[in-house]
DNA sequence: TCTGGGGTCCTTATTCGT
DNA sequence: TCTGACGAATAAGGACCC
């Protein structure tokens, strides 16, 4: 899933096993572990007949893209974020599915168990990789990281049925490559007094925060190594990049990563979005998408006891020009009719007309709900129970059992031009 | 080739209050 | 009373990550 599984493979056989065991991993408290193509690993897991076929999970639609592709698929160049039109013309044969993230977050939390039983201090990035601190855990399991890492790989695979990758490091950043580099199926141990040695031939797109974009501009003037960012004066990378950015990436790049594992993250925004099949100019089309959207991120808000102030919306245009508008309401709020109804007056005050290929809504700002928005909301009150006694019916008969009366019928993103016309915009409590 | 959906973080500009 | 400086909050956009 990451881009480090496209770095040189030369490299990196010295940091693997040998016939004396492992590198030193002395001073290497910090893990990554990886899952490999998790979503395809899950899916064949549970449909073992496709164990020899290539396997590509993602957007079915016109307009989807890969999140994942087993190995097989690999080797007929898929790769994840492309899109899925091209991945069946390179490779026809393959087989197809949509993700189904519950299944995945399921065997995720399994997963993070495992590592939970080894030490508290467990950092998950997506449902697919994590970084864990054993440095308290050592003595107690009495053995040395890639001890650990070899336990994790063990577990994991006689568990739950899939294959995850290991990197064992003296630093997140380093741990995380050579994770990636370790793949599929594989460990790598990078020895705390060699870190530029690792760091220094890999491209800079190795670097955590360079993209196309960035990697583009440094080669443009000479960077194309690590080594060459670490050994490029500040003041000229701040120039080019911005202070925060030049700074990270000359750590990085020079093997200064002091980032501690963060065993819990607090969320700081919280949105829903969806890219039409077709583009839609239908202003009235376009709001009862932001009415189902901002359903989803009230619920979204609520499930987990959150709030929030600002309300944004973004609007993609069949160009792929993207512009966002936002606005901060008084007091936050959880509450779907009042992030709706913000939504739409940034939409009806502050977008210009065209064909619209992605709408979106988001909450940021978040906290959790206090009471003293009860005087000042009162008249949200109403709706806010009635968001609730939905929630509940929901989880009680599914997602598909209360819906407002904007959005009974057809769903408009997908009925294209046909669609009847919308009653009403605001469903009443 | 034609670009998802969930997010995070950074930069720059503007506004507002003191 | 006018003006400017400054910091915080807000807004918009872009790049990036998985």
């Amino acid at each position: 899933m990451g881009r480090s599984g496209d770095l040189p493979r030369g490299l990196v056989e010295r940091y693997r096993a040998g016939p004396d065991g492992w590198p030193d991993d002395t001073g290497c408290p910090m893990l990554h572990v990886d899952m490999d193509a998790f979503y395809a690993s899950v899916e064949i897991r549970e449909r073992p007949e496709l164990v020899d076929r290539p396997v590509v999970v993602g957007g079915v639609g016109v307009r989807g893209v890969v999140s994942s592709a087993n190995y097989l698929a690999r080797t007929f160049g898929v790769r994840s974020a492309m899109p899925t039109s091209q991945a069946r013309r390179l490779c026809p044969q393959a087989v197809f599915l949509p993700p189904t993230f519950a299944l995945y977050q399921e065997v995720s939390a399994g997963v993070l168990a495992i590592f939970r039983e080894i030490t508290p201090l467990v950092e998950p990035l997506s449902l697919d990789e994590a970084f864990l601190d054993v440095s308290g855990a050592l003595r107690r399991l009495r053995t040395t990281p890639a001890g650990v890492g070899a336990r994790i790989r063990e577990r994991v695979r006689a568990e739950h049925g899939i294959v995850c990758s290991v990197g064992v490091g003296p630093t997140k950043f380093v741990a995380k490559l050579a994770s990636g580099l370790a793949k599929p199926d594989g460990m790598l141990v990078v020895p705390r007094g060699e870190i530029t040695d690792f760091l220094h031939p890999l491209p800079v797109s190795a670097l955590w925060g360079v993209g196309k974009r960035t990697a583009e501009r440094l080669a443009d003037v000479g960077l194309e190594r690590v080594a060459d960012v670490a050994a490029a004066p500040l003041p000229r990378l701040r120039r080019m990049l911005g202070v925060a950015m030049a700074e990270h990436l000359h750590a990085l790049a020079s093997g200064h990563d002091d980032r501690a594992v963060q065993p819990s993250n607090v969320e700081k925004s919280i949105g829903a979005e969806e890219t039409f099949e077709v583009d839609h100019f239908d202003r009235a089309l376009l709001k009862r998408e932001l009415l189902r959207l901002s359903e989803r991120t009230a619920a979204s808000l609520r499930a987990r006891g959150l709030r929030g102030r600002t309300v944004s919306i973004k609007v993609r245009y069949a160009d792929f020009t993207t512009i966002s508008r936002a606005k901060t309401l008084m007091v936050a709020t959880d509450v779907t009719q009042e992030i709706y109804r913000t939504a739409i007056q940034l939409l009806d005050e502050q977008t210009p007309p065209g064909a619209v290929r992605l709408i979106g809504v988001r909450v940021e700002q978040l906290g959790t709900g206090g009471s003293e928005q009860l005087a000042l909301d009162a008249p949200e009150q109403g709706w806010r129970e009635a968001d609730q006694a939905a929630d509940r019916a929901r989880s009680k008969f599914g997602t598909a059992a209360i819906r407002p009366a904007a959005l009974l019928g057809n769903r408009p993103d997908r009925a294209g031009a046909t669609e009847p016309k919308p009653d009403k915009p605001a469903p009443a409590p």
